[in-house]
DNA sequence: AGTCGAGCCTGCTGGC
DNA sequence: TGCCAGCAGGCTCGAC
């Protein structure tokens, strides 16, 4: 299933706990950079080249008011391409406008495919099944060639827009965005930089989208003890000194292997999607620190103990032992 | 300007 | 057993 919601993900693990031992790890649930990059994935065969049919919007709003007119504005497009930055989803569609499409922290998509090759079918609820009343299914997407597309967000956190393409870049929900953390731009270089002067921990700092576009809580506790650095470090000290920082070429990199690891965990779950009735989004990622307080850390040989502490009122987890 | 907290929202969990 | 307070978090806005 295509999305990021805690309960379907655990419970297709322990659906699927008949042919794997069930993990006893946390499950990834809350859609950041890589859960999104699933998505998009997933969305790409039931949307791209496809017409939207028939679009039915069933409340006014989400975490903001639905563009005027969504529906008529999208019905008759077709889907250009699909893509990401940060945890953004945008679909180009041939009237010149762009769906913007955000999945806050419990946005996620189901889709209802009619084509017999791909006969699949998922919800992200306990029991795999539709939500009987439908109650935070938001949005239908009927598009040409047989699927149909839900967007189901219990939280309401996401949300959709529409832009015209030659505006996008000046659009609130893209203008202040940060490089993207796979790209090119996100040096060490660039980071040390960034990072220069700022007086808030490395943790809040990271969580910073103007910074770096697409981590969240999850992904920077991992990315920190990845690269062993304390979140609570001040931010400026990992910043440049004598023109190099080690620090920020070393954060960088953790970044990049942390997010790569969760895609190719989601990229798997996409896989076997299509050989299966309908698990698409198992994340069986697994965490070296979030959500583990208490537990030892899994770096070779540092026989530390997980941490629980609260930054800026967010959860952080990190090892005082080999972080610093 | 940079930093931080409130608030949005619902579902799950843990404590009584 | 049942109830309910507390917690979870991405993002924007407002306060300092």
């Amino acid at each position: 299933m295509v999305q990021g919601t805690i309960v379907s993900r655990r419970a297709i693990v322990q659906h699927d706990a008949g042919r794997s031992p069930p993990l006893p790890e946390k499950v990834a649930h809350m859609p950041e950079l890589p859960e999104v990059e699933t998505v998009r994935r997933g969305l790409e065969p039931a949307m791209v080249g496809r017409t939207f049919v028939r679009v039915e919007q069933r409340r006014a709003d989400l975490r903001f008011p639905f563009p005027q007119h969504f529906s008529d504005r999208l019905t008759g497009t077709t889907v250009t391409d699909i893509s990401r930055r940060g945890k953004l989803m945008m679909a180009g569609l041939d009237s010149g406008e762009v769906l913007l499409m955000h999945l806050g922290m419990s946005g996620g998509f189901a889709i209802l495919d009619n084509a017999p090759e791909t006969p699949g079918r998922f919800y992200h609820r306990r029991d795999n099944q539709p939500d009987q009343a439908g109650r935070h299914d938001h949005v239908v997407f009927e598009m040409s060639g047989g699927a149909t597309v839900i967007y189901n967000d219990p939280r309401r956190f996401g949300f959709m827009g529409l832009e015209r393409s030659d505006e996008l870049t000046a659009s609130r929900h893209l203008r202040n965005l940060g490089p993207e953390p796979l790209g090119a731009e996100f040096t060490g270089q660039y980071l040390a930089t960034a990072l220069a002067g700022r007086q808030t921990s490395l943790k809040a700092a990271l969580l910073d989208q103007r910074l770096v576009a697409g981590l969240g809580n999850i992904y920077v506790s991992e990315a920190l003890h990845h690269a062993r650095l304390s979140p609570r470090r001040l931010a400026a000290s990992a910043s440049a000194r004598n023109g190099r920082s080690i620090r920020a070429e070393r954060l960088v990199v953790a970044v990049r292997e942390v997010l790569a690891a969760a895609i190719e965990a989601g990229g798997s779950s996409l896989k076997d999607f299509a050989h299966t009735d309908g698990g698409l989004g198992l994340f069986q990622h697994r965490f070296a620190v979030y959500d583990r307080a208490g537990t030892q850390c899994p770096r070779t040989r540092c026989g530390g103990t997980i941490k629980k502490i609260v930054q800026n009122g967010r959860s952080t987890f990190y090892c005082p032992a080999c972080q610093r």
